[in-house]
Parts: C-alpha cells; sequence; structure tokens
DNA sequence: CTATCGTGAAACCTTGTGGTTGTAGATTTC
DNA sequence: GAAATCTACAACCACAAGGTTTCACGATAG
C-alpha cells in the first residue's frame, strides 16, 4: 500500500467509518470542547439513549474518543492522536498529487520541474 | 455544527464514507497517480468488474473522483479539492482541541493564557 | 434501605452496503 | 460487417449499520 504506514487498513476503516456520521462528527466535537457523559450527550440528540450508546462505541473502537468509567458515569473524551494521523495520511495524498503534477510538468517540458 | 463550512453534512458523509473502504483508497491513490479506466483498475483486484464500478461510483458520487468518457472507455481522475476540503475539516478538530486545551489553562491559572 | 440515575447488553427491525451474475449498448479493431 | 472490448444497468444475496424497545445491574441520593 502506497498510502498507509503504522496503522492497519482496518483500523483505518474503522475511523473513516466513524466520522461518515454527523451525529458522531458531533459528539466528536463536544467532546472535544469538554469531557462529557454519554447521557449528558445523549440528551442533546433526537435519539434514543441505547442509539447513542452505540455511536460512542464507534468512535470509541475506532480510537477518536476514550470512555473511562468515572463513579457511576462514563466520562467521555477525544483522543487527538487518531484525529492528527488520519489528517497526516490525507497529507500523504495530497504529497502523491504534488509528486503527479511534478512529474506531468517534467513528461511536458522536458526538463527538471521547478 | 461548529466544525463544517460551506458543504453539507451529507456531504461529508459522503465523502468519509468512501474512504472508509480499503480497495476504495487504494484507487484513489492509483488514480491519483495516473488517470485509468475503469476495466483497468478492476484487473487489479480480486473482484467482479462491476463491483469496482460501484466503488468507482462511491468515490465519484463522494467529489473525490471524476469519471469522463474518453472513446470507449471512462477515464477515472482525482478530484484534489475535495481531498484537502477533507484535510482541512481535520484541521478544525485539532483547533477545537487546541482552544479547549487554552482555556483549561486559563482556567486552571486564573490568568490570560500564553 | 429504597428509589433513582447512568450504564450496558440483548433481541429485533429496516435500510444500506459490498459483492455476485446476467444482459445489453457503444466503440474500436480486424 | 463481425468480433472483441469497455461500459452500464438490473436483479439478487448476505451481512453490517443505525435505530428501536426491553431488561438488568452498579452507584449515588434521600
Amino acid at each position: 500500500m502506497v498510502v498507509d504506514f503504522t496503522v492497519g487498513q482496518a483500523d483505518v476503516d474503522r475511523v473513516f467509518h466513524a466520522l461518515a456520521d454527523a451525529t458522531r462528527r458531533d459528539i466528536l466535537t463536544r467532546v472535544i470542547g469538554e469531557e462529557q457523559s454519554v447521557s449528558a450527550l445523549a440528551r442533546r440528540y433526537a435519539m434514543s439513549l441505547p442509539a447513542v450508546q452505540k455511536h460512542v462505541g464507534v468512535l470509541e473502537s475506532a480510537g477518536l474518543v476514550q470512555k473511562l468509567r468515572r463513579g457511576r458515569e462514563a466520562r467521555v473524551s477525544a483522543e487527538l492522536e487518531r484525529i492528527r494521523l488520519v489528517r497526516e495520511l490525507l497529507d500523504r495524498y495530497e504529497q502523491l498529487w504534488r509528486h503527479r503534477v511534478v512529474a506531468m510538468d517534467h513528461l511536458l517540458t522536458d526538463r527538471p520541474a521547478k
């Protein structure tokens, strides 16, 4: 694989899949702003608690979020490293693109690209 | 929504969903490297042509890829802008995180954060 | 101790996704 | 013109996803 490094493809799959839902992205931003309990999060959405629990579960198994049991409530907090990892992956795509453009430029002008 | 700008949530959904599959990410990198026809792509994977067509379709409706009919073949090429857009979205998350840390610092030290 | 709150997990339903095969339409090539 | 190639689309299937309701359990509050 050209665009991948330490993490496995399945991990990347999970991260992108976790981000492919507006509710989950919203949960993530809320949790980045401030740690929150699952039910505190759930009160903000027009869906049942278990549904929100599942969303948090998806974010957690993607490594984007951490869930710590604090007394009777489960505090959800963001894992910045994972977000940064994905962003770097996207950077790689842009680098690939730049390489391609350079190569095409080289091809067309028949001299080393600027 | 805090972390979103010009594009709708549904668009973001589609982009992340499109990237949440190893085959599609591989197609994208190949196409970034060089425009390719659908069947040329299909030969590289252990799946039927229609399956690859569907993957390309997903990438296309996410705006990550463009499909142009060139004679009897369909040339698939990458759309860098969309990739860059997603990366910027991820940047926003990191900025949120930084704001949070600054705010907490402010809270703890009881003076304007550095 | 009891009542309540937050959580977790199972069972279930509906829809979407990724894959298949099969058929058919255009475009080149011989 | 016939044959080969590339594409497109429909029907179908198995399974995963997102949602629901229900039940049960640990922790706090009165």
